[in-house]
Order: C-alpha cells, then sequence, then structure tokens
DNA sequence: AATACGTGGGA
DNA sequence: TTCCCAAGTAT
C-alpha cells in the first residue's frame, strides 16, 4: 500500500480550513456539539447555529438543565431535529454518568444517546487527541478512490476502519491530523462530485486515478424524493411547534392547510412517538 | 441490512 | 429547474 498518512499531514498543514472546532481550546463540549451538527449537515450551515448553541449552554449540564424544548427550538432549521434531542439526552447522560464531563472512551462514547461509531472516535481523537481510526463519509471516499480504485465507496463496514487504522501513524497526534486530512481531503477536494485532482496531495499514488477515474458504478443509495413525503409533512408541522409564540398550538392549527390530512396527521402521530412533540388536551407542543 | 429521518445550497 | 448530496444514527 502506498503511503498515504505523510503527503496528507503535508497538505493539511498548508490547507486545512479554519474551523472552530479546530481550536487548541474549543474544548471537548464544544466538538460533541458540532459533530452531533455536522451529521449530514454542511459545515457551512453549522457554524453560526453552534456558536449560537455553546453561548447559551457553554457546559453539558448547563444544557442538561433546559427543556427538551429549547433544545429543540434553538436547532432551529438545521435538520433532522431528533439530534437536538438526542444531545439533550446524551447532555443528561454525561451529567448523570460522568460528572458533567464529555468521556473520552470510546465504550463511553458509544453509550451516550445519538453517538455512534464516527461520532464517538470523533470526540476521542479531535477532543483527546487519542489514536482511534475516524472514519466519515468523505474518509471513505478518499480511500476507497486512493487504495481500492473505485469512484465511489462500497455500503459502510467495519472494515473501513481497519483500512483508516492501517494507514494511521505511531504517534497520536500525527495520528489525529491524518484523520484530520482525510475528512478535509474529501470535503473540500476529493469531492463526491468533480474532484480537483489537479490539486491533491494523493494524485501521484491514487490508485483511481491511475486506472483513468473510471465509474465503477458504486451507485449510492437514491434518497427518496422529498416533496410529498412523510418527511417533509414532519418538517411543516414541527416548524409550526417552533415558531409557536405561546408554545403550543390548536391541533386544529397545525399546518390546516396540507394537501394530505392523513399525512399531516402520521406526522404528527410520528413525532409524538419520537418524542419531539406531545399533545394534550387539544394542543401540541415541544417535548417540556 | 435496508430504511427513515430535514433542510437548503451549488452545479 | 431539477437533481445531488452534506463530519450519521437508530431501528
Amino acid at each position: 500500500m502506498p503511503d498515504l498518512a505523510a503527503p496528507l499531514v503535508e497538505w493539511y498543514r498548508a490547507n486545512a480550513r479554519d474551523l472552530p472546532w479546530r481550536q487548541p481550546e474549543f474544548g471537548a463540549w464544544g466538538v460533541l456539539v458540532s459533530e452531533f451538527m455536522l451529521q449530514q449537515t454542511p459545515v457551512y450551515r453549522v457554524i453560526p447555529h453552534l456558536e449560537a448553541w455553546l453561548a447559551r449552554w457553554p457546559t453539558p449540564t448547563d444544557l442538561a438543565a433546559a427543556a427538551p424544548a429549547d433544545a429543540v427550538r434553538q436547532w432551529a432549521n438545521l435538520g433532522y431535529p431528533r439530534r437536538a434531542l438526542w444531545l439533550h439526552r446524551a447532555a443528561v447522560e454525561i451529567r448523570d454518568r460522568h460528572d458533567g464531563v464529555v468521556p473520552s472512551d470510546i465504550d463511553a462514547l458509544l453509550a451516550l444517546t445519538g453517538i455512534g461509531d464516527y461520532t464517538a472516535r470523533a470526540v476521542a481523537v479531535f477532543a483527546y487527541g487519542d489514536r482511534h481510526p475516524v472514519v466519515d463519509t468523505n474518509t471513505r471516499r478518499v480511500l476507497a478512490r486512493a487504495i481500492e480504485g473505485r469512484s465511489q465507496p462500497g455500503p459502510p463496514s467495519r472494515r473501513d476502519l481497519a483500512a483508516m487504522n492501517a494507514i494511521l501513524p505511531e504517534d497520536r497526534t500525527t495520528a489525529a491530523v491524518v484523520n484530520a486530512a482525510a475528512m478535509e481531503l474529501g470535503a473540500t477536494v476529493c469531492t463526491a462530485r468533480i474532484p480537483r485532482c489537479d490539486v491533491c496531495p494523493l494524485s501521484d499514488r491514487c490508485a483511481w486515478l491511475a486506472v483513468g477515474r473510471p465509474d465503477t458504478g458504486d451507485e449510492r443509495r437514491k434518497q427518496a424524493p422529498y416533496e410529498g413525503s412523510d418527511r417533509q409533512a414532519r418538517g411543516a408541522v414541527l416548524r409550526t411547534l417552533r415558531d409557536a409564540a405561546n408554545h403550543a398550538v390548536p391541533l386544529a392549527d397545525v399546518v390546516p392547510d396540507w394537501p394530505d390530512a392523513l399525512q399531516r396527521d402520521r406526522a404528527i402521530d410520528s413525532l409524538i412517538a419520537d418524542g419531539l412533540a406531545e399533545a394534550d388536551d387539544g394542543m401540541l407542543r415541544l417535548p417540556a
């Protein structure tokens, strides 16, 4: 296997974006919040929300003391609002199980609500400097191209962690940089569409470029259409609840003009089932 | 393992 | 305009 770590590190030193969570003093809580927000949401949309969030709740204990409704409201239009609920639950768990300190142990992190394989390792590595492989969608694409010669990665797998681990240097500080660099390269150069191979630090050893950048046909699953979907209906309902000045809305006033009343009611029920809404006395509200 | 889950910007 | 897709997780 070609050495990927050295060129990645050199490239990262010169080209990494100056992102808030990369400041040394940013703190584990800030890193954790940023990782929740970055799950499926672009960097440029996260940054302003992250700063507002941390100004309001500077520690896990601060957030744990708030109502879930406040977390969902503060989440605003970041999307996937259950992440706000899960982040709040994680804060409660950190307060109750870890004395208010974000843990660095992978298994302890994995046990927190809303934290999976990616986020657990991202926190341990980027907040605490521990040595683990961190694999996100960017890294999977970089490895698929540079090592396997494929245009897109296959389905996520535990093998991805082993592949990343195989290119990590022994030194933990450098290993953390390699993790960040692989993600950064995938985000800014080795992109899903129109990769910029002309400025890529791996171009002289990339298996995919060497064989002429073929489309290897590994289609990623197409996202279901959003227009007319249940998700869109849920989004409309939740927006109504977020924007309600008195924090509660009569059920009859919840998107009354939605084209499909049955779909709207289904959305309301599913939001209640998810803990994102509560109904009582004919009123609908965010969870207290 | 496949599916559900928001939102909005860029090409 | 329409389509793609963005630092994933839970079930």
